[in-house]
DNA sequence: GTCTATAGTTTGATAGAC
DNA sequence: GTCTATCAAACTATAGAC
């Protein structure tokens, strides 16, 4: 067991991730200062640079604690051979660890200007392609590349809508009401599921 | 007929909304700042500011210019009645006109944050969905909503692929190469035309 | 671990000459 | 229509006291 002396594992730390995250997706990276999240937290920028080397490292800090679900889809899907069962549980898995960390996979995909010339953006990204591979299989064509890719878009797709005015029309129905993240985030694997049926690797 | 002492319809406004789009398309919207966009036009700012009032309304006269293909088939499919033909049209005409600006797609999608507070950003924004109700027809589910939006990121997700590196482990196969811009477009109007196909409106 | 204070840079935007 | 010169503001990041 850890000692009782040590205080509850970096508090702040954890909470400027936290705080960072959340301005991040909402607003975007660069439109986020320091200041702002310091504000927030109720400390001042300096106390931020003694917990973060840089505004990047921050980012990096937000990748390594919210991408573990990503991780354990990957590991999950390593080394094992290629099946449609697999592809599913894939899917599965993804839609599950993501649709809990929304604000992550949203500041992923709408801050790539800002993402790609970080260091851990890129290692992000290099963890949703490897999510791409593993699920269409071997000798892929392009098609099945494309429709992994949209497979895993359609989480991000589900939030969009979400996010999206649900009453566009002054006639128009609000389509069904508005749905909970949850009835979203089904749809979403519904659908991902769908597009990734048709990826065949063995009929190159 | 138009004036012939006139100059060519304002060479240098045209040349600045070109090379805009490509920076902000390349390396976002905030991390390109005026000077650069002057300097490669080997102009300076103050010349832009003859042109466009502010940095925003650039991105204006991107919209502006660039969505006509866009406006073009929201013109085509309102007012007609739901079909599943419509709905297949929308989304040729939606592949064939965005495809050729492939660059204005990729900024709309990669620099949400920037233009959530710019009013040409909502403008656009406001046209895709416009597209989106379009293709689902009347009284749609969230899950017709969520096929007709992953539908149309398709073709952006064809063109992150084009983007990633292709060879990406040693001992993989570069997927059957790397395929043309063409062939991209084509192979997103497919997966486009395949999660589009189970709209079904009727059948709420 | 958090603070005050500030360095040092870059940015969007403006004024006025030509 | 384009230039030079300049502004105020905002930002990241650092130094050093407590």
């Amino acid at each position: 067991m850890t000692t009782p002396t040590q205080s509850p594992r970096s508090d702040t730390r954890a909470r400027i991730i936290d705080v960072a995250l959340e301005l991040f997706a909402e607003h975007g990276y660069e439109k986020t200062s320091l200041r702002e999240i310091a504000d927030r937290l109720g400390v001042t920028k300096a106390a931020l640079y003694y917990h973060f080397k840089t505004k990047d490292d921050i980012v990096r800090g937000i990748v390594e604690k919210m991408a573990a679900p990503l991780d354990d889809a990957i590991a999950f899907g390593e080394g094992k051979e290629w099946s449609p069962e697999l592809r599913d549980e894939l899917l599965r898995r993804f839609a599950a660890g993501m649709g809990e960390r929304a604000p992550l996979l949203r500041f992923f995909h709408e801050n790539q200007p800002a993402l790609r010339e970080s260091a851990a953006g890129l290692a992000f990204k290099d963890r949703m392609i490897k999510m791409i591979t593993l699920l269409h299989g071997p000798e892929p064509t392009f098609r099945d590349r494309l429709r992994a890719t949209v497979a895993l878009t359609s989480v991000h797709s589900a939030m969009f809508l979400l996010k999206a005015d649900p009453c566009m029309e002054p006639g128009a129905r609000p389509a069904a009401g508005s749905p909970t993240l949850d009835e979203a985030m089904e749809a979403a694997l519904e659908v991902a599921l769908e597009v990734a049926a048709r990826i065949e690797p063995s009929a190159h």
